[in-house]
DNA sequence: TCTGGGGTCCTACCTCTT
DNA sequence: TCTGAAGAGGTAGGACCC
């Protein structure tokens, strides 16, 4: 923490006087990420209510316009309600790979203020500026910099925070953008500083939702101790509030509120899991099918797996029945393995624990408990190079090399040829649809069947 | 017409080992 | 040899985030 009289924000640091300076950390948000990049792609729709997510039956809004706002269109909301709200909104399925290439540009500009870039989703990062702040100036002004950059550069507008924490610096960076009152938008101020005298000020009045860590359920739990805002919490003794919402969250955010977050900015955040998962556009009963659905789900999240450099110990399967109750199932073996082989066998066994009989929502495969990328690389180096070649003379058909050889060469053809060039064997001709790709369906399933289209009902 | 997908972290409970 | 405590690791579920 910041000792006592620490120097303002972008002070330099008094000679000899061993003092630490304060952190100045941004949060770069960009401004209803998706849409922006629809409406700049396309200027058409400059000015009109357009809103990016599932287009199927059960497709949610991921995000959308402040014109679509205006009419109560929110992030997260199912489609069907949010045409409802807006029906003359432009309602686009969403371009994931498009929006990944943007986010790569926007984070080449923000590496080049700060090493220190910790990336949250595709539209959103936290930097440690406290260097750079050194260098050139104060971090309102970097903030501004940056921002009229990014405008200039990229043509999308985002909001930015500036503070001593991460958590100051988001809640700033939400108090940056612009707000939606009645049928008006009205522009943020962009920029948001908030110096470190000012912080309980800043704090103390807003909702306690609005703290990290916060979701609906501690929501509630909060509500009934009669805690509304951050100065409620604040005010709280710590006991009562780690016997409401348990003794690690309760530490936790009795410092939020306190203003207090020493969470460091981590610039290179490795994944702990990779996985894969589908909500299908009608609830599946027959096993076969679903069979199916997981060979093609584990297909895609071993090949994440694979371009991470990573092999899992641990196998995770999640399904979701109609009620919209949830079980997972989930194994763990000896040795890490990054094949669908070896992984999906140990998937198909766990889905097989679980009863699927009353219609199943949703199917999902994570894979985590990583070796390192050096556990991979010795997979790998037991194999030697060039893809075709690994299946030597001499290697039993079924061992874990020559299945391991296999995923490589199939990676191999896929990057020159395409994700439709090789497809696992039960779903070539069906109409399990061949490869999936990451960004697929990633808002709920399409309205116009493909991935999500209803299947054999009790077949 | 309800409620996506890809993650992280925490907690509780269980089993196994020491 | 038996028993209980403690710790580690696995499993399952829940809450939360963007």
């Amino acid at each position: 923490m910041v000792e006592a009289s620490p120097p303002a924000v972008g002070e330099r640091p008094r000679e000899g006087a061993g003092r630490r300076r304060a952190r100045v950390v941004l949060h770069v948000d960009m401004d209803a990420f998706f849409a922006s990049v629809e409406v700049l792609d396309d200027p058409r729709l400059l000015g009109r209510p357009v809103v990016v997510g599932g287009t199927g039956p059960r497709g949610v809004v991921a995000a959308c316009t402040y014109e679509a706002r205006v009419f109560g269109v929110r992030s997260a909301m199912p489609m069907a309600e949010a045409r409802r709200r807006c029906p003359e909104a432009v309602v686009l399925p969403g371009r994931y790979t498009r929006y990944a290439e943007v986010s790569g540009a926007l984070h080449l500009r923000l590496g080049q203020v700060t090493p220190l870039v910790e990336g949250i989703g595709l539209d959103e990062a936290f930097l440690d500026v406290s260097g750079a702040c050194r260098d050139t100036g104060d971090g309102r002004s970097l903030a501004e910099a940056l921002r009229a950059r990014i405008a200039d550069d990229l043509g999308l507008a985002c909001s930015v925070g500036v503070g001593r924490s991460k958590l100051v610096a988001k809640l700033a960076s939400v108090a940056a953008k612009p707000t939606v009152q009645g049928a008006m938008v009205l522009p943020g101020p962009g920029v948001v500083a908030v110096e470190p005298e000012e912080e309980a000020g800043f704090l103390r009045p807003l909702p306690v939702r609005a703290l990290w860590g916060v979701g609906p359920a501690t929501g509630r739990r909060l509500e009934r101790l009669g805690v509304r805002t951050v100065a409620d919490l604040a005010d709280l003794p710590q006991g009562t509030l780690e016997r409401a919402v348990g003794p690690t969250a309760g530490r936790l955010l009795a410092g939020l509120a306190r203003g207090e977050d020493q969470r460091p900015v981590v610039a290179d955040r490795r994944a702990k899991s990779v996985g894969q998962e589908e909500t299908f556009a009608r609830d599946l009963v027959d096993p076969t099918v679903l069979h199916r659905r997981l060979v093609r789900l584990v297909d895609a999240a071993t090949r994440s797996l694979r371009r991470a450099g990573y092999a899992a110990r641990t196998v995770t399967v999640k399904v979701r029945f109609g009620d919209f109750t949830q079980v997972t199932r989930s194994r763990t073996l000896a040795e890490p393995a990054d094949t669908p082989h070896v992984l999906g066998t140990v998937a198909a066994e766990l889905l097989d624990e679980v009863a699927t009989r009353r219609g199943v929502r949703l199917l999902g495969v994570s894979l985590s408990g990583f070796a390192g990328a050096d556990r991979a690389r010795q997979l790998r180096l037991s194999l030697g190079t060039g893809a075709a070649e690994r299946v030597t003379v001499g290697t039993p058909p079924n061992a874990p090399e020559a299945w391991s050889a296999v995923a490589a060469a199939v990676d191999d053809i896929r990057t020159r040829f395409g994700d439709a060039a090789v497809v696992p064997a039960t779903l070539a001709g069906s109409d399990g649809g061949g490869a999936r790709r990451r960004g697929e369906a990633q808002w709920g399933p399409s309205g116009d069947g493909g991935a999500g289209r209803a299947e054999g009902r009790g077949a």
